[in-house]
DNA sequence: GTAATTTCAGAAATCGATTGCACTATCGAT
DNA sequence: ATCGATAGTGCAATCGATTTCTGAAATTAC
């Protein structure tokens, strides 16, 4: 442990300089004179000097950090946002401070007021599918902290944001089986009340009413994930003839479906055609058969949500509330494809 | 933006009484009487402070903060170790900045560099496939950060480590397969340097050779993902009679021979018996048929890794270096159950 | 009633870097 | 020779909280 750090103290007392010398011709300041500054950036390397940026941080009350929280780093869709949050983040200069709700408000919340008092200069947020109340996120918009929402977003919180087009991502889902000659379609959807669930089951309905096809309530039941979708399906196929196409609300829940489909002994895609949506490519193309899927730019998104972030937290460049949405890409595999 | 923040000096002031005072009574110190310690948390929440750990960690020298490299969180067994280690960082009120390394060495260097600028408290590290040299781990430990490993260590970099049964996993998906009849047994690896794929093989040809099995080196070839997993048994089938078993370094890298296999027309488990390594649930079980894998405790490698770490940390509990190895399972499922 | 403790608080230094202001040369201009 | 301007540095305050040292009042001891 070499308890004592070298500071630009040590710099100065070693060229008999003052350390505010020190300082600025660390930072390249015009005042300082040439032969100075080399002198300085030499012994800086010889002591192997590094700046310490809790003080440097706290001089400026800023930290060069950007909060996120996501609901789980384990979805490939939550990992690639996260790349690209990250590309976007380092190359300006900043830290990335990640934590996962778990899909718990209280975690959450938690996290929140973590980050709050690491004094982040900003959040990054994908609300979690519990959340019903958004304190926690006002308490740092209240101190002066930009947020931008991201794939998920709370309905009254007066942020920047960016979504993916999901109910167009759900209109052309099931366009698409209905153009493969699909007439029972049954749409998997995620209970609660995230809104891109929502929008993902309105473009569902609106394609079908499109195309002439009567929306029957019963063909729209729950199941988000693996497990319970699997097991809705199950319970349909007991109780009810086969639907010809099954729309799910994410490709986990689609695979879930796909498992029931086959356990019951009909075909993918011959007798139940099949489409997940987020297109988790670990997922999708590994399938048996590759499944269909929205695709949602993840990257693409992480990267988008970091710059207005960056571009809020600049008094400069701020262009106040903005929120922009991506585009999502049907991506047809055998799943669909008959 | 409240651009003025609530400090000790405001309570102080509204109390008439000094900072130094707030300070303590705030921290609960025994020299401050009852009276005061209330009348000053009553302040402090009437002003909603929040205390500025920016200079906390100066005056401390402490950041409280334990920073992360993993190759990539997008794989299911990192997003659990990282899990593991939340749980056990925030309880002990310790913050987490993890980074990817996105397996490429010059990103881990810049990773440890900005952590180290950042001055973590502790590291905890997974080395990328493609590190060579590990001067940028030296560097933190030159520092007197603690650095402890997981999973994948370094072989010359002297750190506390916890890594999983590779061999004996290896060693008993084998002889799992030799039981079940299986003879020709193909194994995928990763190519590079990792001590973990290097432990899994060698497990592999001991399970061989205990079951008087001949060890024929053409039946190890290199694949550690979907796609080249998927191509290089791909290219075994092609010229040589197939092989009645397949043991791959990772799931994913199965899941590519189980697509081969079956393209190739032939039947899983019954002519090909496959077994994966991890078990990342969400691939294992979805797969059909399900996929038999080791079980890699991830939750709990990333809260043994904290623990150890937290323990590096404190001079006091410092009990010098230590490898710890957890516990492997083998999950049988379909893919070998025969 | 005086001395010795104890209790409770304040003053000031400190962590390391930044920055407004002041200061000293140096040089050219008048 | 004097005045300004300019270049190059240093001094000291500052960011906000912690902590050592010091001191006054209150309590106890004898």
């Amino acid at each position: 442990m070499s308890s004592t750090q070298i500071t630009i103290k040590d710099i100065a007392r070693k060229l008999n300089i003052a350390p505010s010398t020190v300082s600025r011709a660390l930072k390249g300041h015009p005042d300082i004179s040439e032969s100075t500054k080399e002198a300085v950036t030499r012994v800086a390397r010889e002591l192997d000097y590094q700046p310490n940026t809790v003080a440097q941080n706290l001089r400026q009350s800023k930290t060069f950090t950007i909060g996120v929280i996501v609901p789980e780093i384990v979805h490939y869709f939550f990992s690639s946002v996260i790349s690209g949050i990250e590309d976007v983040a380092y190359s300006m200069g900043y830290h990335v401070m990640i934590c996962q709700s778990n899909e718990s408000m209280e975690r959450e919340q938690m996290n929140a007021n973590a980050l709050m008092a690491s004094r982040v200069d900003g959040l990054l947020v994908s609300v979690s599918k519990t959340t019903t109340s958004v304190d926690h996120l006002l308490a740092l918009q209240k101190r002066g902290i930009p947020i931008v929402q991201f794939d998920r977003c709370y309905p009254d919180l007066d942020t920047c944001s960016v979504t993916a087009q999901d109910y167009q991502g759900g209109y052309n889902a099931t366009q698409h089986l209905i153009d493969k000659g699909c007439k029972k379609i049954l749409h998997l959807t995620a209970p609660g009340n995230l809104i891109i669930s929502q929008e993902r089951a309105k473009g569902y309905k609106d394609a079908l009413q499109k195309n002439q096809i009567i929306f029957d309530p019963n063909l729209i039941i729950l199941g988000d994930s693996f497990k319970t979708a699997k097991e809705a399906v199950e319970e349909v196929l007991k109780h009810n003839s086969p639907p010809d196409a099954i729309f799910a609300v994410n490709d986990l829940a689609a695979i879930g479906a796909m498992k029931a489909i086959k356990e019951h002994g009909l075909r993918i895609p011959d007798d139940v055609a099949i489409v997940g949506f987020s297109d988790d490519p670990t997922i999708t193309e590994l399938m048996d058969p590759p499944l269909t899927s929205v695709l949602q730019p993840g990257f693409e998104m992480g990267m988008l949500a970091t710059r207005m972030l960056l571009e809020q937290m600049d008094k400069k460049s701020n262009r106040g509330i903005r929120h922009e949405v991506l585009r999502t890409e049907l991506v047809v595999r055998s799943s669909s494809d008959r």
